[in-house]
RNA sequence: GCCCUUAUAGCUCAACGGAUAGAGCGCGCCCCUUCUAAGGGUGAAAUGAAAGUUCGAUUCUUUCUAAGGGCACCA
């Protein structure tokens, strides 16, 4: 846990005389519980060789008997690095302390009064929700539930793309077109119509961006079909959200910042700051950031831009929330468009330096041909077709229907969170739904698994009394992976990576099914002992599962 | 043309500048008279190329090659 962590790292500032000694967790196990690599960082303050003041630091620090409190030994190896092992109490006193903390272990306090804001899932309104979006809300979810852990004040925001010339393209079309209805199939249609004419018909583009100032301009009759067609979409989503188990705090939207924009243009302070560009837009300079692509604010019509409404987005959330961070859970495609948006916000005034902008950049779900999916072409794979294709196939494993979809939907959202924030994902509809080896199920199935074991004792929770016998290897191994919980969510957080927690929990998950194939549980030796052990490993999956959004089953 | 990102096993992905580069799928073999076989065990198999920084480089820097994304009136 972080107490016994900083001990460590206490007593190694004062026998190294590193002031910033830092731990790590190796990897290896035959490393100990945690390593430090002071002397071999710091060969100017030591003499010899690494080894040498590595063997000196050693000799202070089995004199320090705090230390030796929760360590059980300290070496040196390899070139020089210093390895310390806990204590077996200390060990098994992590799992006393999951049975009283239940599903508060692995919570802290540390962003107590502190607020994040987490955009993400945002969606755009008249197009259906594809599997593109799928990340966005999955990974803005799972970083919205780490930062809760951490103790943060989170507010979740779905900022939807209600706003802008597509609605022009979209108006256009109605008028060409005049349909029946407005399903999202038919506004999706029409939105790729567009395109396709668009490319015999210059003159479509300048009508649809008329179609829009019309619009901003709060012309009724076409802000009427602009509101059939949010309508029409936020039930369609709701839809998706109910099957992913999302629900998002506010769904402001671009259009609610209307008049937000309107101030801002007014405003003189602000005003300053647009110049006219080249063919009569206004745009905000970012040179003195290094970029050199100016942002455009206001078209030459006049009418708002995308990144005028997000950084109206931007003036207003500060204001309401004070944030400390703002996350956008948005694509690398958008990368440019957010490095310019936190540069012009910064030389605006609209947010101070203490409030960190932070852009997640996730990688795409490509076709299998590697290309991206293009919805200007209707080639999109739908989300809810996914997911329900995923809980078909866990029905087909026998499992009753409320049972199928935590399955079928924790596979899914398992398959986005498991891959590094950062890097493309090849779209493949085997692989999404693998419910086996490395895998959503794989957890959840873990988790039943030690359901079923304590099920069958008659005690309701497991406790320890007196005595614990000698520890095998794998009991060990998973007491010191149950340690670490509290510090991976830290990391992941920090880090905005929530993959990282994926791989602790299919590690942790991974020795449990190891032990358990290899000793017996009840009516073993150990026991009770084991029985905790059980207990504690299901507790920390499920909290685990539970951060990432994914549901635990009690039988599967 | 300019900018950003990526390159790891046959495939899909991991790895705070650290020690023997980990998994899953697929392939080979083994384990249900034992607590959930959606499991376990075991085998073969990888850092795009070349320099540099460092005690130590998959990780940082430079160049090259390849792929993806972006570059003002889409969001």
């Amino acid at each position: 846990m972080a107490e016994i962590e900083e001990k460590i790292i206490g007593a190694l500032k004062k026998a190294s005389g590193v002031e910033d000694a830092t731990l790590e967790i190796p990897e290896n196990e035959d490393f100990g519980d945690y390593s430090s690599n002071v002397a071999l960082r710091a060969p100017a303050t030591n003499h010899g060789s690494p080894r040498e003041s590595a063997g000196r630091i050693i000799e202070k620090l089995e004199a320090d008997e705090a230390l030796l409190e929760i360590v059980e030994k300290v070496e040196t190896a390899g070139p020089g690095f210093i390895n310390f092992w806990l204590k077996k109490d200390v060990l098994v006193d992590t799992l006393r302390q999951i049975d009283r903390k239940k599903m508060d272990f692995g919570k802290s306090e540390k962003g107590k009064g502190k607020t994040v804001i987490v955009d993400y899932s945002s969606p755009n309104i008249a197009k259906p929700f594809g599997i593109g979006h799928l990340r966005s809300t999955i990974i803005g979810q799972a970083l919205y539930n780490l930062y809760k852990a951490l103790g943060y004040e989170v507010v979740g925001d779905n900022h939807l793309g209600d706003w802008g010339t597509q609605f022009g393209k979209l108006v256009c079309m109605i008028e060409i077109e005049n349909p029946k209805d407005l399903s999202i199939g038919t506004l999706e249609k029409l939105y790729v119509e567009f395109h396709k004419l668009a490319e015999a018909d210059l003159s479509l583009e300048d009508k649809a961006r008329e179609c829009f100032k019309k619009l901003e301009g709060g012309d009724p009759k076409i802000k009427k079909i602009w509101q059939a067609c949010v309508d029409v979409s936020m039930k369609e989503f709701a839809r998706v959200y109910e099957l992913l188990g999302v629900k998002i705090d506010f769904a402001f939207g671009e259009s609610y910042y209307e008049s937000e924009m309107r101030q801002m243009v007014d405003n003189p302070k602000i005003r300053k700051h647009l110049t006219k560009g080249e063919e009569g837009a206004s745009v905000i300079d970012l040179t003195e950031f290094g970029i050199k692509t100016p942002l455009m604010f206001l078209k030459k019509d006049g009418t708002t831009t995308y990144a005028a409404r997000d950084l109206a987005t931007i003036r207003f959330r500060v204001r309401k929330w004070d944030p400390k961070i703002i996350i956008y859970e948005v694509g690398m495609e958008q990368t440019l468009h957010f490095r310019q948006i936190f540069a012009a916000a910064r030389i605006l005034g609209l947010v101070e330096s203490k409030t960190d902008l932070v852009h997640t950049a996730h990688g795409l779900y490509l076709a299998p041909d590697g290309k991206k999916f293009s919805t200007r072409k209707g080639k999109t794979i739908k989300l809810e077709e996914v997911l329900n294709e995923a809980i078909k196939r866990a029905e087909k494993l026998g499992n009753e229907k409320s049972v199928a979809k935590d399955v079928g939907i924790g596979a899914i959202k398992y398959f986005d969170l498991m891959h590094s924030v950062g890097s493309d994902v090849i779209f493949d509809w085997e692989k999404m739904m693998n419910l086996e080896g490395n895998s959503g199920p794989y957890l959840q199935y873990t988790v039943a698994r030690t359901n079923s074991v304590l099920a069958k004792t008659s005690i309701k929770s497991p406790t320890l009394h007196g005595k614990y016998g000698d520890l095998n290897g794998e009991e060990i191994s998973i007491l010191r992976s149950l340690i670490k919980f509290p510090e991976v969510i830290e990391l992941a957080a920090k880090s905005y990576s929530p993959n990282l927690l994926c791989n602790y929990l299919y590690n942790l998950a991974s020795k449990y099914n190891s032990f358990y194939g290899k000793h017996k549980i009840i009516g073993g030796e150990n026991e009770d002992f084991r029985l905790l052990l059980t207990f504690g490993v299901g507790q920390v999956l499920k909290n685990g599962l539970t951060i990432l959004g994914i549901q635990t089953p009690e039988r599967m």
